[in-house]
Parts: C-alpha cells; structure tokens; sequence
DNA sequence: ACAAAAGTGTTGTAACTACACCCATGT
DNA sequence: ACATGGGTGTAGTTACAACACTTTTGT
C-alpha cells in the first residue's frame, strides 16, 4: 500500500483535511429482569467525569471490527463472541475535539462475566431505564443500538449470548419481554420456542427459587440448519 | 468546534495518521424483469477505466449520508428520495491509494430516470447476475448491499420504490422474485399483499402486453399507521 | 396459610400453502 | 389455432392467540 501522508516533525500531513474515525460499542447484559448497558467513566477531557460508551481511535494497522474489539478489551476487559455493526454517526458537531466519524456496534455478555477495572476508569452496568447523562451523542447511538438489537432478535441468535449456558424458560422469555418490551404468554412463548428447534430441553434444575425450573439449552446445530437452508428458517 | 489540524503550506497536519473516509451507494433499478446495479465507469487511477460504484470522499461540512447523496448526484445525476447505509468496509488493502474506510448506502430507483450523462464518465446499468469486473472491493460491498436489500424488503416499503407509481400485481411480483430469487404462487402472492393493506387496487390499465392487467398503487397511509402501532405491522 | 413463581393443554381464529381452470391478447 | 400471460377461489394445514388450574417453595 503506498502511504499517501508525509511525515512531519509534529505529525501527519494530508492533501485534504480529514475527519478522525472511531468506534463505539454499546454492550448489552441482562441482569434477570431488566437489560442494562456497560458505561465507563470518561478520564479525561472532553466530557471527563461523564459516563460514556467504551470507544476509541482507529489505528492505522486494524480494521473497525477489530478497533471496537480492542477498545472493549483495553476498557473494560470483556472478550465477546461476537459484536454487531449497526450505524455510522457522523454529525458534523458530535464532537467538541473536532471533526469525528464513529463506527457503532452493539454485543451482548453474560452479566457473569465480571468486569475487571484493570485501568484507572470505572466500569458499571446501568439499566436501561435508567441511564446517567452520557458524553457526546451517546444517548442516540444507544436508541439506534436498540432498535437494532429488537430487529436482529428473531433472526440471529443473539439473546442467548445474555444467558449462561443453561437456562430456564422463564429467564429467556423475560429476557425477550426486557428486549422487546411487550409481555408474552408464558405457554404460548414456550411453545415457539421449542417449535422452532432453537432450544433444547436438559434437565430440572435444583430449586434456588420458588419451583424448580426445567433448563434449556440454545441448539446451535439447529441454528446452522436453519441458516443453510436458503428458505430463510422460522424466527424465534 | 475546535480545529483539530495545522494548516501547512501543502496541506493538512494531524498529530496521529487518519484513514480516508469515502462513501460508495449500490443503486438498484429494475428492468421488469432482473435486478440491476448502475455502475460508472472510473476515469482515474486507480482502476481507471473499469467499472465502479458511485460514491468519493467525505468532506468536512457534510454527514456521511450528505456525501452519498452528493457524489451520487454528481457521478449520475440521480436525486433518490431515501438511502440506507447497510455497512462500513475497511480492510487495510482495499484502496492503493491509501488507507480508506468506505460507508456504504444502497438505494432504489425507478428505470425511467434515464441517467443524465453530464460528467464525462459513462454511467451505466447491468443486470446483477451479470456484473463486469469491479474496482476495489465493489463486488464484496454489492453482496452485502443485496443481503441488506433482502432483509429490508419486508419490512420497508422499498420495493414500490423501484416500479411506477402504478404496477400491475405480476410486475411487483416479479419484482420480488428478482431480490429474493424465488418463486411465489401467484394467487398467494397478491392475497398477502393485498392482507397487509400496503397496495391498494385502482383500475385497469389498458393493455400493453397480453392481457390488461389490473393496477394497483403503494399504499403510504397504510405505512404510517402500521409504523405507529408498536406492535409491529404485518411483513409485505 | 398464604403469596409468588412455574408447570401444563385445548380450542378458536388467522395465516399460509397447494392447486386448476378460464379468458384475453398477440403471433 | 396456438402460445403466453394473467385473472380468479377453495380446501387442508400450520401457526398464533386466548385462556385457568395445579404444584412447589419461601415467608
């Protein structure tokens, strides 16, 4: 690749002004009634003290996915899975340092995963519901998150990444109604989801409750099945 | 907004390397009976002389969306009412110029806006099982663009965007047929269609093929108040 | 004993699939 | 006359929505 920049003693020189690149994610987790994102807390200017999404620069050796990646890892420690592209923000004052693009992706964690404040700033779950004032546009990057994790839902097996391997129906349906934001009928939602082959049945659970739940697994083969099958399988 | 650069004599100073922001738009028309892509013709290097998606850099008084819209106004005089952005592509090898990050958008527009060749470049459209070679990592940006386009279709009243403002049933059928390559029983097909309340009947045309077909219109009022509900509309 | 959570089945309704014949037009 | 495209209805099946009672456990 040839380098269209030339190196000066103080930095990089363009022919053109250019805008910097970023990414931000909004991690989601699921503490077993409400859906709660990660924030850290800004260390430094501008916004310092505020809370805002985990985020960072592009560098010049990674792609977006891999900057969002980085960036969480450095931030708050998390690995997950998998994260999801779902918008570009790019308004032209969103940013009080100057002119800044952000990538946005979204990723679902098990809250179990506990997060390591292995650098100065503070990491911390927040309802939904309840959000601190955030830094920048962050507020809208989340409603577009939303909207985006309420459209992937059915298609994409995305909310199991919420739960621990083994869950209860009652988990994964408050998990969905949390999501969603509309109630189900409990035999109804059982219902699709064992019809569509997503979950599997294991065993009763010991009682840590009230009665003994009956635990499920997500099928992944089922999944795969379904995803080869061009005839787009059912939703779940 | 603060200056975040030092204006040189040659150019533009930052104190960390920048990628290149661009944007490129997969346009789709529809000939009545394939999907189709327009493409133009690049007229400098790189890839000069092959064939390319509209799209050009980003500049410092405009959102990503205002770019897609301006340079695709510039390369092929076509003013879409809506564009989606569906992904951002940033490998480290795609452009040789340089490293630039490209946000893509894909829109819909009717065949009878004839491509106003008022740049020098050629502008042209092929029919997308039948693509010539492709600049840059366009072929790649146009399999998403159609996975994109396929997802959306029941869910966004984007298809009538490709026919006349009156189609006939079997036009918008083959229409769908085309995007998601299978075939659909023609009585079921206008059964659902007409259900979800998003085509609504006026008369006969006069005949310009076989039989006269019966026409029918996109139903904007229907839309609306399917996007009100919360509960989300019945797919079409 | 009482409250709270969770297990379980049936029935009516709406949506989807499969399928065949006739008519109008152009050649 | 023939080939092509396009109009139209019904019946079987599958998915969805609505609905109540019983059991277990914790307090």
């Amino acid at each position: 690749m040839k380098e269209d920049y030339k190196k000066t003693d103080d930095g990089y020189e363009y022919k053109y002004p250019r805008a910097a690149i970023t990414t931000d994610c909004v991690i989601f987790g699921f503490d077993g009634r409400y859906l709660n994102i990660l924030l850290v807390e800004r260390g430094i200017e501008p916004f310092k003290g505020s809370w805002a999404l985990p985020g960072g620069f592009l560098k010049m050796d990674e792609r977006v996915e891999e900057c969002a990646f980085r960036e969480l890892k450095e931030e708050t420690s998390l690995e997950p899975e998998q994260i999801e592209q779902f918008g570009v923000f790019s308004s032209l004052d969103r940013d009080p340092r100057g002119r800044v693009v952000t990538v946005a992706f979204y990723a679902l964690v098990k809250r179990t995963h506990v997060i390591g404040g292995d650098d100065a700033n503070d990491a911390r779950w927040f309802p939904i519901e309840d959000l601190p004032p955030l830094a920048f546009d962050h507020k809208e990057i989340i409603d577009e998150a939303m909207l985006a994790l309420k459209r992937d839902l059915h298609h994409q097996p995305i909310g199991f990444m919420l739960l621990d391997e083994q869950f209860s129906m009652p988990e994964l349906q408050r998990l969905y109604e949390a999501i969603l934001g509309r109630h189900f009928d409990r035999r109804n939602f059982q219902k699709k989801m064992m019809a569509s082959g997503i979950v599997t049945p294991t065993v009763y659970s010991e009682s840590t409750g009230h009665r003994p739940s009956k635990l499920f697994t997500f099928n992944p083969l089922e999944y795969k099945k379904m995803k080869e099958e061009n005839t787009n399988g059912k939703e779940f």
